[in-house]
DNA sequence: AAAGAAGTTCTACGAACGTCGTACAATCGG
DNA sequence: CCGATTGTACGACGTTCGTAGAACTTCTTT
C-alpha cells in the first residue's frame, strides 16, 4: 500500500485546521517539532491504543501536516514544515509557539 | 439568555482551531475581518439556513472567536482580534491571509 | 395592536469522528 | 524457518458535527 501525501498546491486550510484540532494529533506535531530528524511511530506514546495513532497519523499525513516513509519495519515520520509555511506562512509557528499544556 | 464569552486565559487551541476548520465559519471569520467595524449577523449571507447560521456564530463564539452583543433586535458581531493575538500571537494573521478561495 | 424583521431554540438526521480490539501483513534477528 | 517487532485494515461503538425546518421570542415600525 502507497502512502499519499498531498501535493503542496493541494494543501486545504480546513482540513489543516481540522487535523490540528485535535489535542492528540496536535501532542504528536508538537513532539514532530521538537526533534529534528524523522522519528518512529512507536516512538511517540500517547495514552491510546496503537490503532487510535495509525489513525491520527493518517489524518494528518492527509491534511498534508507530515510526511511518512516506510523503513524496514517501522516508518518514519516527520513534519512537513517548509510545505506547510510555503503554504501557509506563519501558521505552523503560531501553532507550536503556543502554550504546550495550558493554564 | 446571556451570550457567555470565553475569557482571554480561558481560550484553547484545539478549540479555536476546529472553530477555524469549517469553511463557513472560515468565510464568516474572513468577512469579520473585513469590516473594521462590528456586523450583524444577517449581513452576511452564506447559502445556508439562519439556524445554521447561528450554530457556526455559536461555535465561534464558544471558542473565542468572535463577540457578540445584541442590540435591538440585531445582533452586532465582530472578531476577538486581540485577544486571539494575545493568547495565539501571529495564528490569526496566518488564517486570514491564507488565499481564502484556492485554486 | 398588528405586522414584520432578526435571531434563537428545539428536534431530527445522516455523516464524520475518536476510540478500541482483533486479526493481519511485513520485516528483522537469531 | 521462527519468533518478535512494528504498524495496518477492518469492524464496531458511542459521540459530535453540520445541516435544516418549524415554532418561538424580542424588538421595531406603522
Amino acid at each position: 500500500m502507497n502512502l499519499h501525501h498531498p501535493d503542496t498546491s493541494e494543501l486545504e486550510l480546513p482540513a489543516v485546521l481540522h487535523a490540528l484540532s485535535d489535542p492528540q494529533r496536535l501532542e504528536i506535531v508538537r513532539e514532530l517539532a521538537a526533534s529534528a530528524a524523522p522519528v518512529t511511530c512507536g516512538s511517540i506514546t500517547l495514552g491510546v491504543a496503537k490503532s487510535t495513532m495509525t489513525h491520527h497519523y493518517r489524518v494528518l499525513r492527509e491534511a498534508g501536516v507530515i510526511r511518512q516513509e516506510r523503513r524496514g519495519t517501522t516508518k518514519l515520520t516527520e513534519l512537513r514544515r517548509d510545505d506547510l509555511d510555503a503554504r501557509f506562512p506563519g501558521l505552523l509557528d503560531a501553532v507550536l509557539s503556543s502554550s504546550p499544556v495550558h493554564a
